[in-house]
DNA sequence: GCGACAG
DNA sequence: ATCTTGTCGC
């Protein structure tokens, strides 16, 4: 299941959205969303702070418990080795893994350039994640565990959520339902 | 001190 | 994250 984040500057409101996607079919099998109120800054290296609340809350309203958690940032390639894939994994007992767009706490070779090819990010003696190429010639993902999984098999599950597009089917939807529900909630009556 | 900096 | 049209390419 995916989960992303989207806000609106101009009213201070934000959106969280869970969206849980069948990994065989990738066909969305439940839903839900959240709008609130911006709590706390955007702070590189605290995001969790900013976004696990309100994604707890979406994580609610879904009516069966996912397997996994795909969330949009990083798991332990970060800055304490705590992400925010971390503390929603912690959080709910649930596994979790992050696929981030930029990476600023790890190096990398860069991948082949076709689909499917990886590289670890590192830093230091220790290995954090793997950028990974989800589409031919297009830039990598950033993929690290969160909690309960392993870097395989969170690999594995990004690349099978990306048959089409760069980004997995799980956060893009979620990314796509946050953003729509914000539109139609400021919309009038809605 | 300087630059970089998930979303 | 968000502001934003057309445009190049498969």
């Amino acid at each position: 299941m995916g989960l992303d984040v989207s806000y609106e500057k101009a009213t201070n409101r934000v959106c969280a959205a869970a969206v849980v996607i069948e990994l065989e079919s990738l066909a969305v099998t439940d839903m839900a969303t959240v709008v609130g109120e911006v709590t706390f800054p955007y702070v590189p290296g605290l995001l969790a702070f900013r976004e696990a609340p309100i994604l707890l809350e979406a994580l609610q309203g879904l009516t069966n418990e996912p397997e996994v958690l795909v969330c949009d940032g990083y798991g332990i390639a970060h800055p304490r080795r705590f992400g925010l894939a971390c503390h929603l994994g912690v959080l709910t007992g649930l596994p979790s893994f992050g696929v981030a767009k930029t990476s600023f706490v790890a190096d990398f070779v860069d991948p082949g350039p076709r689909r499917g090819a990886g590289s670890p990010l590192r830093e230091g003696g220790e290995t954090l994640g793997r950028a990974v190429r989800t589409q031919d010639g297009v830039k990598p993902v950033f993929v690290s565990v969160g909690h309960r999984i392993g870097l395989d098999q969170a690999c594995d599950i990004t690349l099978k959520l990306c048959p089409r597009y760069r980004i997995p089917e799980a956060t893009r939807q979620a990314d796509i339902a946050s953003r729509r529900m914000l539109r139609t909630a400021s919309w009038p009556g809605g």
